[in-house]
DNA sequence: ATAGGGTTAG
């Protein structure tokens, strides 16, 4: 064996000296007639090296090494196996497998064929994974406990549902934690939090002790169905069997307060806990992303003091912080540091770059993030076309449909939501309408309230209120508030009082508590000059007790955002502010704007 | 000497 060529070079600090000198001591010790003990086989300490290899991430030198052995038992097998998997190269792991199947030697093993349905799980095989489930019947491996949890987990993970999952469960004699866990993670992660809490209720009725793997997925769970009573619930529990200080099971409890919208307990559970890691940070930030985004900015700068360095969770949450608050210098300076750390690649992070650019007005920069990028999935095409919608770029963000389509990713929902609001705002009537048909019979997806709101939208955006009207009459089920709204907006624009009253009406029968309803519904009955109607209308919204919130603007002046409201104080900081709007207001009637005074007068009547 | 399940984004 050549294992001397073989010997770390480059990163020879990294490989546990003992490795090494054994590794040389066996070399040498071959040649001795009578060595002082029975030595461990080359064999063995090569197969030790590979394992210390793989746990550097140095994959290459552990295949080059395993290579060159000449003889390759089960253990050496398994290790290439199991390694590869380990560093997330789980093709390569099941070409290992093939590879020992057709010439190895020895036969695999329970270990070898746990490891390799791992590699199933991690390449979502489903087919490789029966492969492998009809070998370990063949060999009389199934029954070993480590081989059946992980049939469990192919079937658990690979499956759409659970069934083939529980077969296997069922005849499991004697079910561990880990086949408890197993399943209530296949119910979980497969989307059905109600399924992996039955799991774990009847895990507890079996009297089967949960550890700290359960609880935590079991809080995931209550975290996906949005459960605050069961969370709470189990939370006590994990206090109650002592994880407490056990960090993932403590991240996971913090996560599911955030899902459930309890800032508060999920603010005193980051600050009972003793110890902290990346992602406890990484959970809060997401956490206060969107409700209080300044709250996100500030813990991630707490963060960076207290020592951790933020990756790419971090950052995709503090971007989007950003996008919120449209803060566009804050979130150059952000997508600097993504910069610095070589984080550039990452997809998820490129997707929430490309819309902070759009929603901070820097369209052009959301179009570099997007042109640079080597893969690009729905979400990217979806936020890059909203982003061309939102900015009056209707047709590049048509182009941009067409050039995804073509590109072989399959429209979902959304997307046409993005397409449809984008030829909205850019008059495309026809295209959009185009769009909707295509939606429902090439992609077979049934439109829903806020499709019918995009095209409600559409028509009555470009003034053709009449068949905005007609569609709505056409809708299957009944139209909720937002295909209403679409269309009272529509009604407002275009001069349609009868039909406006009547939207108006329809939205206040489904809330009467959408204060902003009343407002638009006075100020049409005001534009008619029915004074008396006006004031009822405005008499019946004070006295529904809820206020109509003011709209609140906000405009950054020289890296600072400012907040105002109509007849705000104007105060020593607020004179940089007015000179800006100054401004916006010269450039907007340069560019032949005319302010629609009709209905600010009345808004201002009330002070909304 | 080789094999379990969990937590963070979009």
């Amino acid at each position: 064996m050549n294992a001397r060529k073989l010997l770390p070079t480059a990163h020879h600090h990294q490989i546990p000296l003992t490795i090494r000198n054994s590794l040389r001591w066996v070399q040498d010790s071959t040649t001795h007639l009578n060595p002082p003990f029975q030595p461990k086989g080359p064999s063995t300490l090569a197969t030790n090296l590979i394992i210390s290899y793989f746990k550097k991430g140095l994959i290459g030198e552990a295949r080059i090494l395993f290579d060159e052995m000449p003889e390759r038992d089960v253990v050496a097998w398994t290790a290439m196996i199991a390694g590869y998997t380990s560093c997330n190269h789980h093709n390569h792991a099941w070409t290992v497998f093939c590879e020992m199947m057709r010439e190895g030697t020895d036969r695999p093993n329970e270990f070898t064929m746990s490891s390799a349905l791992k590699a199933c799980k991690g390449m979502k095989s489903l087919s490789c994974g029966a492969l492998v489930h009809g070998l370990a019947i063949k060999h009389g491996m199934d029954g070993c406990l480590y081989v059946d949890n992980a049939l469990l987990d192919v079937y658990a993970t690979c499956c759409v549902s659970m069934d083939d999952a529980c077969t296997i469960f069922r005849d499991i004699h004697e079910k561990n934690a880990v086949s408890w866990t197993t399943m209530i993670t296949g119910y979980t992660h497969g989307g059905d939090g109600y399924g992996g809490l039955r799991v774990f209720r009847q895990m507890l009725l079996e009297e089967a002790e949960p550890n700290s793997f359960s609880f935590s997925i079991a809080v995931r769970a209550c975290a996906a169905v949005g459960s605050y009573t069961y969370g709470k619930l189990i939370h006590a529990a994990v206090i109650k069997h002592g994880f407490e200080s056990n960090i993932p099971v403590m991240n996971s409890i913090l996560d599911m307060y955030c899902r459930c919208s309890c800032l508060c307990e999920a603010n005193q559970c980051f600050h009972g806990m003793i110890e902290r890691d990346l992602i406890t940070w990484n959970t809060l930030i997401a956490g206060y992303e969107k409700s209080n985004s300044s709250e996100s900015l500030y813990l991630f700068s707490r963060m960076e003091l207290e020592g951790f360095s933020p990756n790419c969770f971090t950052f995709t949450s503090v971007i989007a912080a950003c996008a919120n608050l449209a803060v566009l210098s804050r979130g150059q300076q952000v997508h600097g540091g993504t910069v610095r750390r070589g984080l550039e690649g990452n997809l998820a992070l490129a997707n929430a770059l490309i819309d902070m650019y759009s929603k901070c007005g820097n369209i052009a920069d959301s179009h570099k993030i997007f042109g640079k990028m080597s893969r690009r999935n729905l979400v990217s095409w979806t936020s890059m076309m909203i982003g061309y919608g939102t900015h009056g770029y209707g047709k590049e963000a048509v182009e941009l449909f067409d050039e995804m389509v073509a590109s072989g990713i399959r429209p979902d929902r959304i997307v046409f939501m993005a397409v449809l609001s984008a030829c909205s705002h850019a008059g495309l009537v026809d295209e959009g309408l185009n769009y909707f048909k295509a939606m429902i019979s090439d992609y077979n997806i049934t439109p829903d309230q806020e499709i019918y709101g995009c095209v409600v939208d559409l028509l009555g955006r470009a003034g053709s209120v009449k068949e905005a009207y007609e569609l709505i009459e056409s809708i299957p089920f009944k139209p909720d508030e937002s295909v209403w709204g679409a269309f009272l907006g529509a009604c407002k624009a275009h001069g349609f009082p009868n039909l406006g009253k009547l939207a108006a009406r329809r939205i206040l029968d489904l809330r009467p508590n959408m204060a902003g309803t009343y407002v638009v519904l006075s100020n049409i009955y005001a534009a008619e000059g029915k004074w008396g109607e006006f004031a009822r209308t405005r008499k019946l919204m004070r006295g529904m007790g809820s206020k109509k919130e003011a709209g609140r603007s906000w405009v950054e002046v020289r890296n600072q955002v400012y907040s105002f409201v109509v007849r705000d104080k104007v105060g020593s900081h607020m004179v940089s502010v007015c000179e800006v709007l100054e401004m916006l207001i010269q450039h907007m009637k340069e560019v032949g704007y005319v302010p629609d005074l009709d209905c600010s007068i009345h808004d201002l009547e009330d002070g909304t």
